[in-house]
RNA sequence: GGAUUUGUAGCUCAGCUGGUUAGAGCGUUCGAUUCACAUUCGAAAGGUCAGAGGUUCGAAUCCUCUCAAGUCCACCA
């Protein structure tokens, strides 16, 4: 044996021998009871970071139940990841300066899907680099055809079952990315704008004054709000405003949603550019007039059109001065949400959506874990859990991109006024309007549909499912997508249906689901997890995994996160490079509590690189005593052999010592407790093992027999954090066969 | 505004289903060795466990409050 351990002579050698002999396959352990665990999917253009770096965490209950004899499972894929990897891919076509705009629909996708396809794949090397036994024969990718047909069909069956509807009612919308965004995907901004007080003249007499933050929204106004119990307004109830600026009538009306301390009490009522004035429109029938293109520029005001919000408010506002109507404004802290990608205020508009209606799939949802049928590690996580899906509303499922699997309905042509649409005509111009106006204006329907970017159907328009169209008609496709949570959410049973519909896999799914932990970072709990629990028990009927096991963020050395923008980003392979995948995999559990954030610290991988080596050198000594003594060493070193022979005071001390040590370890897995196993390992091996065991060997070198025996014990235990030196070391040592990972797990009760 | 997490040695963090002198890594000091160890071994210094109160025979560990930092959530225009 060299000198020092050499991990990277080791590791990749070693991965092969793993892979080849096919011991990260279930069928390893054909007779096992199952244990599964399906990898959370990393974006399938993306790259290793230290989020992908903590699924050690899986290895190690995967490397620990395959031991046991467990059929062990674990399912690796990626995901196609939608609005990200537009985001990314457009920015990439900003450089070259194009946009969306410049593609149809088809041709947009096929150019996703290249530059997608051309960086696939370096994220599975990635993950092997980091020793992972993942059953890559069974990978399966989120845009594969047979997951798309069974996300597809999980759609139609909500369909069917009336948990599938349409809506016309505001969304999150992000003119820049084109797109809308469900509430996840928003995030709030506190930020300092001014509060308008803007006088509304009455027609009979009179003021009554407003108070907004956005007072450019006015041209949409259809009422005046005022709390019925407020006696400043309650004789102008029912009576008459004139719009500033336009004169445009509208009543002032009173519901109770009006705050009486705020502002002057009186609140101007735009229902299509505010979530709380739509509702009060619905609730009162008033007309919902938008005045604000998807591009993000206002239309139909008279006055205002074709600038961006920040323009028409300082027009507006400079008019109203003008007319005296501007009463004052004050500084007001308010917060705005903006889109979680590139930042820019998401603008509240009318738009038609798809949504699922979410009230009794949460209800099952909130129940399985209420009682204790998923259960979810760390238990902190559990109120947040329930918190969110009580508060839930039903979920927006449509989004305006091409990269995603479409929502398969068809709109039938009845009434071409439904239909308003985008698109670019055989010679690459961009057009939009009403269908029935572009086809008045000489474009063929063939034409428009060749080119389609866009269509908005109204919501009166004749939705039919693939299986209806009926082929004398005419149709137009939907163009929105799924949302990428409505696919990643059907991830567990999706992939393990998949993978059943192989040959010679009869009971395939039913044995490996539900699976046994979903372990992922628990900044996903909402967006993922929940839809996974939903969208799993309304699938198949059971819960998609029995444990949640969340593991924390990794930050920069100074506890900071690690973003792109700050460019404080470390590479995980860079490290594994310099200290060895072990020693990355060890030091990432080692002194982290599950489930905590933690900080990179370069000491403690040199401290877990040293650790690696140290392991070496003991197998080392062992070694050349060995060769040196010519003592005749056990052939069998397993825990049956150790009891049947006669051992002196001090061996039965050790085995003790060892078979304590094992019963520890076990435990301290079997609760996630990661860290505590691997700082137990770390204290045992050194400074028992190594500082007292193999120093008091040196003047008793009969010990050597059984101490032999027992670090083969002790390099099962490691093997699921160290996999690759210990690995390696068992190897080296005489009178065994096979592999250490496919070695039985230490049992000092046989 | 709500919820939640964290506050333990110089630094980074474990421990917290309550129980003998509170632990690790790194750092610091002293000594040994290069005999398996791009070193290692032995020893030492260093903590009012954020603060205050409470429960208890006994609390870093449970409860309440305060302070500080962080995270998440939130339709007062």
């Amino acid at each position: 044996m060299d000198k020092t351990y050499n991990h990277k002579e080791v590791e990749e050698k070693i991965y092969q021998q793993w892979e080849e002999r096919g011991t990260f396959k279930p069928e390893i352990n054909p007779d096992g009871k199952p244990f599964t665990i399906i990898l959370p999917p990393p974006n399938a253009n993306g790259d290793l970071h230290f989020g992908h770096a903590m699924f050690v965490v899986e290895d190690i209950l995967v490397r620990y139940h395959r031991m046991l004899g467990d059929s062990t499972l674990w399912l690796p894929g990626t995901d196609h990841a939608g609005t990200e990897t537009q985001f990314v891919f457009e920015k990439k076509l900003q450089e070259q300066g194009k946009s969306r705009f410049d593609f149809s629909r088809e041709e947009l996708y096929e150019k996703v899907k290249e530059y997608v396809d051309k960086n696939r794949g370096g994220i599975q090397n990635q993950l092997r680099k980091l020793g992972f036994s993942l059953d890559w024969s069974r990978e399966k990718y989120t845009l594969d055809a047979d997951i798309v047909k069974i996300v597809i069909e999980t759609f139609r069956r909500m369909y069917d079952d009336g948990l599938i509807y349409r809506d016309y009612r505001l969304v999150n919308y992000c003119t820049r990315d084109g797109t809308s965004f469900s509430d996840l995907e928003t995030i709030s901004q506190e930020k300092e704008g001014n509060l308008y007080y803007i006088k509304y003249p009455v027609k009979e007499g009179g003021f009554i004054t407003v108070a907004t933050t956005r007072p450019e929204t006015l041209y949409g106004d259809v009422a005046v709000m005022v709390h019925p119990k407020d006696v400043r307004y309650k004789h102008l109830i029912g009576k008459t405003v004139l719009l500033p600026l336009t004169q445009r009538e509208i009543p002032i009306i009173a519901d109770e949603s009006v705050e009486k301390d705020f502002g002057t009490g009186a609140v101007k009522v735009t229902p299509s550019h505010d979530f709380t004035d739509f509702e009060v429109g619905r609730k009162h029938n008033l007309s919902f007039p938008p005045i604000i293109g998807w591009n993000g520029k206002f239309e139909k005001t008279g006055i205002v059109d074709g600038l961006y919000a920040k323009q028409a408010r300082e027009k507006t506002v400079e008019l109203l001065k003008e007319k005296g109507l501007l009463e004052k404004e004050e500084i007001h802290k308010m917060v705005i949400k903006v889109c979680y990608k590139c930042k820019t205020i998401l603008e509240p508009l009318p738009l038609e959506q798809w949504y699922v209606r979410v009230q009794s799939l949460k209800e099952k949802a909130i129940e399985v874990v209420k009682n204790g049928e998923i259960k979810i590690t760390p238990n902190s996580f559990v109120k947040p859990y329930i918190d969110w899906l009580e508060g839930l509303r039903d979920w927006n499922i449509s989004r305006q991109n091409v990269w995603g699997i479409r929502i398969p309905v068809w709109y039938e042509l009845e009434h071409e006024t439904d239909f308003a649409v985008s698109f670019l005509d055989q010679k690459g111009n961009y057009h939009q309007g009403l269908l029935n106006e572009l086809l008045g204006q000489g474009f063929s329907f063939d034409e428009i549909a060749l080119g389609l970017q866009r269509v908005i159907a109204r919501i009166e328009a004749k939705v039919v499912l693939e299986e209806e169209k009926d082929p004398k008609k005419k149709y137009l496709p939907e163009t929105d997508t799924f949302d990428t949570w409505f696919s990643s959410g059907q991830w567990p049973f999706a992939v393990l249906m998949a993978n059943s519909d192989c040959k010679n896999a009869d009971g395939f799914f039913e044995k490996f689901y539900p699976t046994s932990v979903m372990e992922t970072a628990y900044d996903i709990l909402r967006a993922w997890v929940s839809r996974m629990v939903m969208l799993g028990i309304y699938r198949t009927g059971k819960i998609p995994f029995r444990q949640v096991l969340f593991h924390g963020l990794v930050n920069d050395p100074y506890g900071k996160k690690m973003s792109k923008s700050k460019g404080n980003v470390v590479n995980p392979l860079e490290l594994i490079e310099q200290y060895g995948a072990d020693a990355v995999r060890f030091a990432l559990v080692y002194g982290n509590a599950t489930g905590a954030d933690q900080s990179l610290s370069y000491t403690k991988l040199e401290a877990a690189r040293k650790f690696t080596n140290k392991l070496w050198n003991m197998a080392r000594f062992i070694e050349m005593k060995r060769l040196e003594l010519k003592i005749t060493f056990f052939t069998d070193h397993s825990v049956g052999n150790l009891k049947k022979v006669n051992t002196n005071e001090f061996d039965q001390k050790w085995i003790k010592k060892v078979e304590d040590l094992t019963i520890e370890i076990s435990k301290y897995i079997d609760s996630y407790q990661f860290n505590l196993a691997s700082e137990k390992l770390y204290d045992f091996v050194w400074h028992e093992f190594a500082d007292k065991y193999i120093e008091e060997t040196k003047t008793n070198p009969d010990g050597l027999i059984v101490l032999e025996s027992l670090f083969v014990i002790i390099l099962k235990l490691l093997h699921p954090f160290m996999p690759f030196v210990t690995e390696e070391i068992y190897q080296k040592i005489p009178g065994h066969d096979g592999m250490l990972i496919t070695a039985i797990w230490p049992d000092f009760r046989e």
